[in-house]
DNA sequence: CAGTGAGCGAGCTTCCGCTTGACTT
């Protein structure tokens, strides 16, 4: 008997059918060892050592001291009792760092030694797995180590940083290389909201009375360009070296009753053909975005989802960052779309997706129909599985559809010293739009005549419309879990878990399906910004991987790079930093948050008090300040169903001043304040 | 005399990434 050893039980179950009899497949479920989490996973053997607890020797050269994986002991003794029967072994963990780790450590707990049979495969297939089982090669240990390094850093990082916010921000408990990373970008985003000053401008429409008629908007007034949203900065100024013209309400009007006497004739009439190439198949963050947006369900959801779609055998591996598709799949895929379109719809050769993201792995294919490509209807699926695996299917064969053609038309006209504009955009031909269509739709975009220079029309139905300028919008959850692939920070398999730690430790909330910093989050955000500026630097990750990858090829050393990053920067770092809470002031308002004592406080008028539960920064207005100074704040505004959907994690509680008790109290309050009515409002009943 | 509560001190929290069930609520 030969034993072959994957990470996923729903692998080793298709990997059994294609070697047959003579084979033994079994999973070992992602890793097996790993660093002690706490002193109660210390081995005997080391307890007491001043290094134990974190696990990593710093001083013998950064040597890790390595511990079975909580609940893995069953595992690990059933691939044991295969292995003293197997003739050979073969490792065959995901063909990346990880897994490259993962074959070690097993090669270690089963005494395999220097026989280690380590086998690497791009697609699961019968072909591919008998070739691979063919051309074993050793362990290679420059890529274990590029592992073991990444995760010595996230060690040191973590439990270094960690400890300081503890003794210097009220309420913090966590950082790390990820989340803290992440974390910045929605603080900045958040910072960015709350400091902006919204400028005013004026819109001006009118129907121009052609055959059928259109809507053409105000562009310039002798020549001068009219304000609009992008003519402002953040500061609500006219941007610099910018000559617009701003309306005020009167001559808003004034520009409506003259319109309203106009002709306009036709100046200009331009005709672009516009080409859009379908969106690649589906990777864990797209996947997550286009659910997020289309299906309005949660990163955690879709996981939930996808992974059972997984298990049931639907969907191919579900955490990937490549969008490729085998060759098996591109076959079944176009045979999908000529069976429901016609072979007209198929381009003539498939089309081949790479990734883009300089840090992906590519260890798996891109997320799609697993098998046959069951139509949806044919699959028995219902409610959201179903509505994913269509989202899925559909996206798969519209990426091997023909591109979408139209043609784009812009009009200029001129009304006596007015200037307008009108834009329309055609679809020739529907392409993979016929199954998948990802476009947002375009307020301007109308259906336009044909019109000839020189015509004249006449205008009516003028209207002005005072507008706004608005802030940066804030992310969702599928936005920013590509806003994490694309800074590359954190792992498919990790960008859910992210969001969630984020969401638990009250850094962050969900309100109606944005993401929100908490007043928390943003004192952690700024202390760490000042204090351990590596750790919120997004190109920290980026710079990691580019180390990463000179260890893997022996370029340079685990110990040179973790004195470089980690002696000389980050525990000097940690070592400098004040241990004073930190304090951020509220844009436009006399008001600066504090953490101090565990809590966070509001501090304004000469007085602070404890900012209540489900406060985030967006509702601080000069009322609400006094409210929460009075202790009398009820809770956002109702106005636009705001506070209902606000969603926090019932575990979050902020670390409480004594032990166990304050803990027990906190988690229930919560559990009433937000849990109960969070679930309910949370997804559209169809 | 028993029960309550304030006050004090000790010990602990934490990272990222790879995988699923087995547990509650």
């Amino acid at each position: 008997m030969k034993l072959l050893i994957v990470e996923s039980p729903a692998k080793a179950k298709k990997i059994q059918g294609y070697l047959g009899a003579g084979w033994k497949v079994l999973a070992c479920l992602g890793h097996v060892r790993d660093l002690p989490a706490s002193k109660e996973d210390v081995p005997d053997k080391h307890k007491g050592l001043p290094w134990a607890r974190l696990g990593i020797n710093v001083e013998e050269g950064y040597a890790p001291l390595y511990v079975t994986r909580k609940g893995k002991s069953k595992t690990i003794q059933e691939l044991k009792a295969a292995a003293k029967r197997a003739e050979q072994v073969f490792l065959a963990a995901d063909p990346d760092r990880e897994g490259e780790s993962i074959a070690w450590h097993l090669s270690v707990l089963l005494g395999l030694g220097k026989n280690a049979q380590r086998i690497t495969y791009q697609e699961i297939t019968q072909a591919a797995l008998r070739k691979a089982v063919e051309q074993p090669r050793p362990i290679d240990f420059r890529l274990v180590a590029a592992q073991e390094t990444r995760r010595a850093l996230d060690r040191l990082a973590g439990y270094g940083v960690s400890p300081l916010l503890w003794a210097s921000v009220g309420g913090a408990q966590s950082a790390g290389r990820v989340q803290s990373a992440a974390l910045m970008l929605l603080a900045q985003r958040e910072q960015a909201r709350l400091a902006f000053v919204p400028a005013g401008y004026w819109r001006v429409t009118a129907r121009v009375g052609s055959q059928p008629p259109f809507q053409a908007v105000v562009v310039a007034v002798r020549d001068t360009p009219l304000a609009t949203a992008a003519s402002f900065d953040a500061q609500g100024q006219v941007k610099a070296g910018l000559n617009v013209m701003q309306l005020d309400a009167v001559k808003a009007e004034q520009l409506v009753t003259y319109l309203n006497r106009q002709q306009a004739s036709v100046q200009q009439v331009e005709v672009t053909p516009v080409t859009r190439k379908p969106p690649a198949p589906f990777t864990t963050s797209t996947l997550q975005q286009a659910a997020n947006a289309r299906l309005k369900l949660g990163a955690a959801e879709v996981t939930k989802l996808a992974q059972s779609l997984y298990e049931g055998g639907f969907l191919t591996y579900i955490r990937t960052d490549s969008p490729a598709l085998s060759d098996e799949a591109l076959q079944l895929a176009r045979e999908a779309v000529a069976t429901r379109f016609g072979r007209d719809a198929l381009p003539p050769s498939p089309r081949q997706y790479a990734t883009r993201n300089a840090n992906a792995q590519e260890a798996h294919e891109a997320i799609r129909p697993a098998g046959k490509f069951l139509p949806p209807a044919d699959t028995g699926l219902a409610g959201d599985e179903l509505a994913l695996y269509t989202l899925v299917y559909e996206r798969t064969l519209a990426s091997q559809m023909r591109d979408a053609l139209g043609e784009k038309t812009s009009i200029v006209l001129q009304a006596g010293v007015v200037t307008l504009a009108a834009s329309g955009t055609r679809l020739l031909e529907k392409g993979f739009t016929a199954l998948y269509d990802d476009t947002e739709k375009d307020e301007e975009d109308q259906v336009l005549p044909t019109l000839t220079v020189g015509a004249a029309f006449p205008l009516s139905n003028a209207k002005a419309e005072e507008k706004r300028s608005t802030p940066p919008a804030r992310h969702t959850e599928g936005k920013f879990v590509q806003l994490m692939e694309k800074a590359g920070i954190g792992r498919p398999s990790t960008y859910g878990n992210t969001l969630d730690t984020l969401l638990k430790r009250g850094y962050i909330a969900v309100r109606n399906r944005q993401l929100h910093v908490t007043p928390l989050g943003l004192l952690i955000a700024g202390y760490l910004l000042k204090q351990v500026p590596q750790l919120v630097d997004v190109k920290f990750t980026a710079t990691m991987e580019a180390d990463l990858d000179r260890i893997a090829e022996g370029a340079l050393t685990r110990t040179a790079y973790l004195d470089a990053v980690w002696k000389e920067q980050l525990a000097p770092a940690i070592d400098r930093a004040a241990r004073t809470p930190p304090r951020v002031q509220v844009p436009h308002l006399p008001a600066v948050f504090e953490a101090r004592a565990g809590q966070v406080y509001l501090n304004a008028q000469g007085r602070a008090a404890p900012v209540p539960e489900g406060l985030l920064p967006e509702d601080l207005t000069e009322q609400a300040v006094g409210e929460v100074l009075a202790g009398t704040w009820k809770g956002p505004r109702k106005g636009r169903a705001s506070g209902a959907d606000t969603r926090q994690r019932a575990e979050s509680g902020k670390q409480a001043t004594g032990g166990k008790r304050g803990g027990e109290g906190r988690t229930s309050t919560r559990k009433r304040a937000s849990g109960t009515q969070a679930r309910t409002t949370r997804r559209k009943t169809s």
